[in-house]
DNA sequence: GCATGATCATGC
DNA sequence: GCATGATCATGC
């Protein structure tokens, strides 16, 4: 049994008394408070997710949508998201977390600490529950609580993010928002793509609906935090996950993440991976595929083993990669991302929730090596790329329908079972449509299964065309 | 020359 | 044992 009664404005008590909830259905949960309820009567006619079910029927006040928090006595704004389930039975993050919608004209009047964004999100009650799907949202399951205060650190950079935002709304460039353009807050389209444009203040063009959302990578370190912590208590009000961080606080008052990093990345200009290794006392081979990553991340923290790790990468999803022009301007190889997971295909219900556009509309920091000719008898044979430049990039929009024609393509082959090698329409570089799908694996005998027939299957990776990556450079360097 | 399939060294 | 961040090695 849970705490019966709360109090409304004991933030403490609120988060208690949703305790109640766990390893519980909503019906469940209420059957226990109330024994004469009809669980049929557990539903919205119309649309609502389940954190206004939870609000009506379990906190039993009835949802508003004030700019105010749910609670506003105690500040505490209550959210319930989904989670899913890995081939492992882990719990992983299945969505962003859609903090509020944003009026393009009203949201400019206001300062980040006057915005309702703020007012509503400083302090959340986030429930996560199980997703399944076809089930009705008062029989899925509740599995963690936590009380989440964004703070400190965090704070800093969510306000440079809202910072960000609003400032491409003051350009007239709302219809240009991006999830990449930030680090932990995002822009996150809202609604169907035709039916949902919107006026904006500074042009005449209409722009898709937008919310302010924590990313999927934030959301997956709240996850890693509840579950790595006392499940009775879950708050991060005085515990905090901050050991492995790239840059400190006080730095970040005063300059940008993005600046700080590529100032440090820049001190080594001109250098190539032999100096840079030589400078940090690293041993890379010339055979080492990954010599060049390895370099730079040791530029950009000499801490860190594994540069994943660090608190801001991981809270941002930034995906850093290294490039190497030649000498004639060209990019010889393509760039992989990770595998193709083809179960993904037959769950996904949308795909803004797809892993492939989680990663087109992450953050990119390219660091750029381009080819030095000058003849040197360490090189011989070995061709020499010396670091040149760093390039804070997201895909734009335009991109972006592009990426979802890819998406749906592999899609098909998934749902159809032509994943072989001689059976599949995967986009080749052929095609020359900006991507392709490629094997990526140890060697040819790594299969995985594909999830229709259970037949094995080989291994593909998400490819960028090398081409696609020198459009990504040249339009920087104009 | 370059598209495509195959693979490498590392680290956990 | 496998993901990662890539490059290598064919063959047309």
């Amino acid at each position: 049994m849970g705490i019966t009664q709360y109090d409304t404005k004991d933030a403490t008590s609120i988060f208690a008394y949703s305790k109640g909830l766990l390893h519980k259905s909503l019906a469940e949960a209420v059957k226990e408070i109330n024994p004469l309820i009809d669980v049929n009567e557990i539903d919205f006619k119309g649309k609502g997710g389940l954190g206004q079910l939870v609000e009506k029927f379990y906190y039993g006040y009835e949802p508003n949508s004030s700019p105010l928090p749910d609670f506003p006595e105690a500040g505490v704004e209550l959210k319930t998201t989904p989670l899913k389930k890995d081939a492992k039975e882990n719990y992983l993050i299945k969505e962003r977390l859609v903090c509020d919608m944003i009026d393009f004209c009203e949201i400019v009047k206001y300062s980040f600490e006057e915005s309702p964004f703020y007012k509503k999100s400083l302090l959340m009650l986030i429930i996560f529950y199980l997703h399944v799907k076809g089930k009705p949202l008062r029989d899925l399951e509740f599995i963690y609580s936590v009380l989440w205060v964004l703070k400190d650190k965090d704070l800093v950079i969510i306000k440079h993010d809202y910072e960000v935002i609003i400032n491409k709304i003051k350009q007239g460039k709302a219809h240009e928002l991006s999830e990449g353009d930030t680090m932990y807050l995002a822009a996150c389209r809202k609604g169907q793509k035709d039916d949902s444009l919107r006026e904006q203040p500074f042009s005449s063009v209409k722009a898709p609906r937008r919310a302010f959302s924590l990313k999927p990578a934030y959301m997956r370190t709240i996850l890693d935090f509840v579950k790595n912590s006392n499940s009775d208590m879950a708050t991060n009000t005085d515990v905090d996950i901050r050991c492995l961080e790239l840059v400190n606080k006080e730095d970040l008052k005063n300059e940008s993440f993005e600046n700080i990093l590529t100032d440090r990345i820049l001190k080594f200009k001109n250098w190539d991976y032999k100096q840079i290794a030589r400078y940090f006392n690293m041993q890379i081979t010339s055979q080492e595929k990954s010599k060049y990553a390895r370099v730079v991340k040791r530029i950009l923290s000499d801490k860190l083993n594994n540069f994943e790790d660090a608190e801001e990468i991981r809270k941002a999803g930034i995906i850093v990669k290294t490039i190497r022009v030649k000498s004639n301007g060209h990019i010889k190889e393509s760039m992989s991302f990770e595998n193709i997971n083809y179960n993904e295909f037959l769950e996904v219900d949308d795909w803004l929730n797809s892993r492939w556009y989680e990663i087109i509309t992450s953050r990119f920091m390219f660091v750029v090596f381009k080819e030095d000719e000058t003849p040197s008898s360490e090189w011989k044979d070995e061709k020499r790329f010396v670091l040149d430049t760093v390039l804070f990039w997201t895909m734009p929009e335009k991109d972006i329908q592009t990426a979802e024609q890819y998406w749906n393509n592999i899609k098909e082959n998934v749902i159809s079972d032509t994943l072989e090698d001689s059976d599949n329409t995967f986009w080749t570089l052929a095609d020359n449509k900006f991507f392709h799908v490629r094997p990526k694996a140890q060697n040819m005998f790594q299969k995985c299964l594909s999830p229709v027939s259970g037949k094995s299957v080989p291994k593909k990776a998400y490819w960028f065309n090398n081409k696609y990556i020198e459009t990504i450079i040249g339009k920087s360097s104009n």
